[in-house]
DNA sequence: AATGAATGAGACTTCATTCAT
DNA sequence: CATGAATGAAGTCTCATTCAT
């Protein structure tokens, strides 16, 4: 890589950072550009150089959330006929995986999730993905049936959404799957584990 | 009421209920003024004359519906010693409060429940709200003990919010409530209603 | 007209006066909302209470030019029948109406008649109308036939061009338009005058 | 001619003519460095290396067209005691000069002769080169003496000008410059030709 | 109480131009 | 000679808010 195209790729990750900041900090609405530019430290029109508009520069940063987020749902699905235990070892795996996720950029967490119009869009996205998972589970015998399934998804995702919140800034990622996974087994499951 | 006093009373009330659905559908930044105004069909000076500023306005109504909740919520403790029985009838009908409460003016809830800046303010109080009732009904013996409390009160906010949004428009209230009366009990109330 | 209404009206006029003047002197591109503003002696969104923008504001004046020399060009035509003296007579009044129009507001002509872009769309349009006229005097033997009404039309539309250029600050338009008129006999018309 | 210089004369020639096409199609203001450079397929920066400024640019294609005029106007300057008949030739070839200039590059024609700003002060300045030509022509006794040589001159402006926009694609010189001269003197000679 | 008119402040975006390689 | 990257300087337009009637 010549200099200049380290350069340049280093201004657009510092652009790229400074958006996720901004961004996750005050909203799209109160978000300026000279705010972000200011803390990348690159002048305004330098921003237009990597991003066609503010929309584009927001949209960018939500797509790179939901990327990671559907590539962890992909990985979710439960295999049939796992014995009690290997069945929760699994759940925590999942939960583990999501957590991760949500948890290893809370800024772009913040853009992708929980910021109102983007993180709707995300989890109404994310439910489709999820119940996909959970019509295969419940054919294998591993969901309750007397709950519709969009409501057991729904139940993941407040649940996920929740624990994002909670987690703190040491990482309990762990634990916080663990007990996703338990309520999970209590809730929705219906081999109980404990 | 003076005949004065009436039509001005109405104007107020043609302003509110305009706010709440512009407010609603656009979100705050997007709001303008004139978008109420116009739906309102009054003039924009009028505006002023009811609210400080937008923010007032949307604050008051944020405000609206948070009493609302604080109200639903301050009803729902779970009184120690009911059979199980008892405790899931009461536990449909907590539900079936706050359900009704984010269900029956969709556009308010928008506002104060599902709106980021408001709606995660509004969740963390109600947080707290629903950590001082279950902090009480664990020393009932009623709540499991193994999770901490935090989580289970995120667990409840989790499930009202998506039962919330997946209600659709007729009234499926009674049928939610039980839905997350059952996911309540199973994961996390230690007597076992089924 | 209550007094609301009166000073609503001279705001939109000083605007538009100002709006002409600038326009006129440095052409749309160089030409500021807050140079038109400062000339009106109005705050920059008071022009956007009248004008949609700085496009819309210049086609307006553009359409008002347009206006007048189409009213002009219907009044032109050339009745058929009269003596060589009357002919003259005729022509001088057209031409006389014709320099009117174009040199009672140079600045509004300069906008709808010499810059570039609605220049050339106005002429172009004017040229339209003039050979309509032409084509019936011809039909009336008052025209040379062995030039192609086109250029016949262009002569005259050059002519009024340049006339209008050269014409001072003092009011030449009689002398003028007799200018015009015996270039147009001897040019284009059949029954020579002199 | 060295190899380099030959590179570097044919990335100028490029951006001359791309200079042209654009100014021509999109006038000065509308024109952008970068669409002059997409059209003559080098960077942003090779523009600066040929050109001192946009507005360096746009002057010297101004100028370029400006003195092709002014030599066509120096050989139009017509002999005294010429027979009527070759009068008329000798106009027929002075306008097909003009004509010639003035079609052969209609990019630059339009950039040096019809765009506002520098149109109108071409214009200007023809005019006078032709009055100088006039008031000798007049002492020659070959021009009318009724009519202010400034008006003639304008006459022969507002001629050329319209006659350049009207014609076509093809070669039409010859034609239109017969039906100039032909109009010149029906109303500038005193000798008539027909 | 009610409003048509007006404005201060500011945001996004564009573009001619220049470095550094 | 050639260029990818960067920027200073502006300009249009929007909007919450306030006067004056």
């Amino acid at each position: 890589m010549s200099k200049r195209a380290a350069r340049s790729a280093d201004t657009q990750e510092k652009l790229r950072r400074a958006a996720i900041k901004v961004f996750a900090s005050k909203g799209f609405h109160e978000t300026k550009i000279s705010d972000i530019v200011a803390v990348a430290q690159v002048s305004q029109p330098a921003f237009y150089l990597y991003y066609a508009s503010k929309e584009a520069a927001f949209d960018s940063l939500v797509d790179e959330f939901r990327t990671a987020l559907r590539e962890a749902t992909r990985l979710c699905l439960i295999s049939p006929g796992l014995t009690p235990d290997d069945l929760y070892k699994d759940l925590c795996l999942s939960f583990s995986r999501y957590l991760t996720v949500l948890t290893q950029d809370r800024d772009l967490t913040q853009i992708g999730f929980f910021q109102t119009r983007s993180g709707d869009a995300t989890k109404s996205e994310m439910t489709g993905w999820i119940i996909d998972n959970m019509e295969r589970e419940r054919r294998a015998g591993i969901l309750r049936t007397d709950i519709p399934v969009q409501y057991q998804a729904g139940l993941v995702i407040g649940l996920l959404d929740q624990m994002t919140r909670m987690a703190g800034e040491e990482d309990q990622t762990e634990e916080l799957a663990k007990i996703c996974a338990r309520i999970f087994c209590d809730a929705l499951a219906i081999v109980k584990v404990f």
